[in-house]
DNA sequence: TTACAGTAGAGAATTATTTCTCGATTCTAC
DNA sequence: GTAGAATCGAGAAATAATTCTCTACTGTAA
């Protein structure tokens, strides 16, 4: 009776909604409230109460019946399960316009990403600060990601060197790579890849805007 | 025996698969071939087969066996689908980091969507061009989106004044709206809201990349 | 012509996720 | 104290999504 439970992953549904709880728990903090129930958050947010409790519970917070988590214990539990309580480094490749969007938000500190540089191919960005970090050539980013002991990589370059990109990553030590290039990247087993393809977003918003059209 | 179906709308997966197949389709498409089929497709994005089968079954398109699908007409199927065969006007509210990435972007004008103007409520913004559209002061916005009939709404304001901001949007007529502030907005039913939370993506990475530490 | 291999499409089986149900717990008010 | 209401937590049931299986079709090559 050693490994009794397979121990699945948690999965992308459940880690993609924790985030969401913790803005909310986040905002009731400042109200100055100490507990908070799943009923009270499915009826702020329009979900399920039971789904809530699932997603807290991999968390491994414990509530009380009647009373619901102590709410500062909520928010450092999801913190701490999603990694955001220990920051880590990342560099960002491509500081166009939506790489110099990334390096002007403050706030992914809180959040556990320090995007301590950024790296472009055009010479007239490198040498030149966006939002207080310096654009360094992109030739240079596996060997300072390898003696900076980088972790997490930012691929906001155009789709079509966005392989390239990832993998001087990979070969800098890099082992989690944000990409916001709209394509795939291969990389070895062990290095994780998570795509933020604002086109999937774009695309469900307009066919549910269609299929209303044609609805009505 | 008329309407023996329920007639479900398309699943999220579904749809937020249709915009990465026609990425790959595209990029096909310049290398002259004329057809592809769905293990072709499943091999290069390392997806399932099938379910690549049935995600494009949604679209209405027709394969042969043996061959696979016309290459041109399944891009076009997808993109008649998802509605971005009819391109709608979009405003957008908060011209700021990640409000004028967007602007910059001119290529969402291929994918359904052309953002005409862009809001703000701080004076010193307002009156300015980003990306060759006029800022205009926020208290415009519901009246400007009725008289020219736009549709879609981007929100790329701070939290706290999102929900405001929809409002407006709302009383405008706007019917579907993109949010990317990372909070909850309360619209009325038949309004649609697609959000882009980037914690959301950030915690599936950042969670992903402590677990692999927990296991090594 | 004929065998063969690759593939679409439909439906079944499997797996994953969400929702429901119920017992146990804890607070509040009487 | 005791009754009642709210809520957690665990497991069951229902629902949804993915993957498997099989059949029929189509092009290619012997
Ligand atoms: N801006 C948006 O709103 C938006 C929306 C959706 C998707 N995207 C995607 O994000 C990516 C970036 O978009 P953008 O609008 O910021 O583009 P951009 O052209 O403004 O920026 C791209 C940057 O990458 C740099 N670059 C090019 N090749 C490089 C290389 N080999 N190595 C290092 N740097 C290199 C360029 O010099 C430039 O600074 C693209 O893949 C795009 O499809 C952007
Ligand atoms: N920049 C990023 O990389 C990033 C990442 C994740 C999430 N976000 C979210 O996107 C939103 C915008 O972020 P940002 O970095 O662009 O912020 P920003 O401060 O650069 O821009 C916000 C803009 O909104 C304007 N604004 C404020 N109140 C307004 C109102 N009532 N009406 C109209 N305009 C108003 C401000 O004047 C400013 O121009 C925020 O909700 C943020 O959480 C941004």
């Amino acid at each position: 009776m050693d490994e009794p439970k397979p121990l699945r992953p948690t999965s992308e549904a459940t880690l993609r909604r924790l985030p969401i709880y913790h803005h909310l728990l986040q905002k009731r903090l400042s109200t100055g409230i100490k507990t908070i129930s799943c009923s009270q958050i499915a009826e702020e947010l329009d979900y399920d109460a039971t789904q809530i409790r699932k997603d807290l519970a991999v968390t491994g917070i414990k509530g009380r019946p009647k009373v619901g988590y102590d709410l500062a214990a909520l928010i450092l539990s999801i913190e701490t399960f999603l990694g955001w309580s220990r920051v880590r480094k990342a560099f960002l490749a491509g500081s166009g316009h939506l790489g110099s969007a990334l390096l002007g938000y403050n706030r992914f500190s809180h959040y556990g990403l320090d995007i301590v540089a950024a790296f472009d191919r055009d010479p007239d960005r490198v040498g030149t600060k966006v939002h207080g970090r310096e654009v360094l050539p992109i030739n240079k980013l596996a060997g300072l990601a390898k003696r900076m002991r980088v972790e997490v990589g930012i691929i906001t370059v155009p789709a079509p060197v966005a392989q390239e990109v990832a993998d001087f990553m990979v070969s800098g030590g890099i082992r989690a790579i944000w990409n916001f290039a709209p394509t795939k990247i291969n990389v070895p087993a062990g290095v994780i890849v998570q795509n933020e393809d604002l086109y999937s977003s774009l695309g469900v918003l307009l066919q549910k805007l269609s299929a209303a059209h044609r609805l009505v």
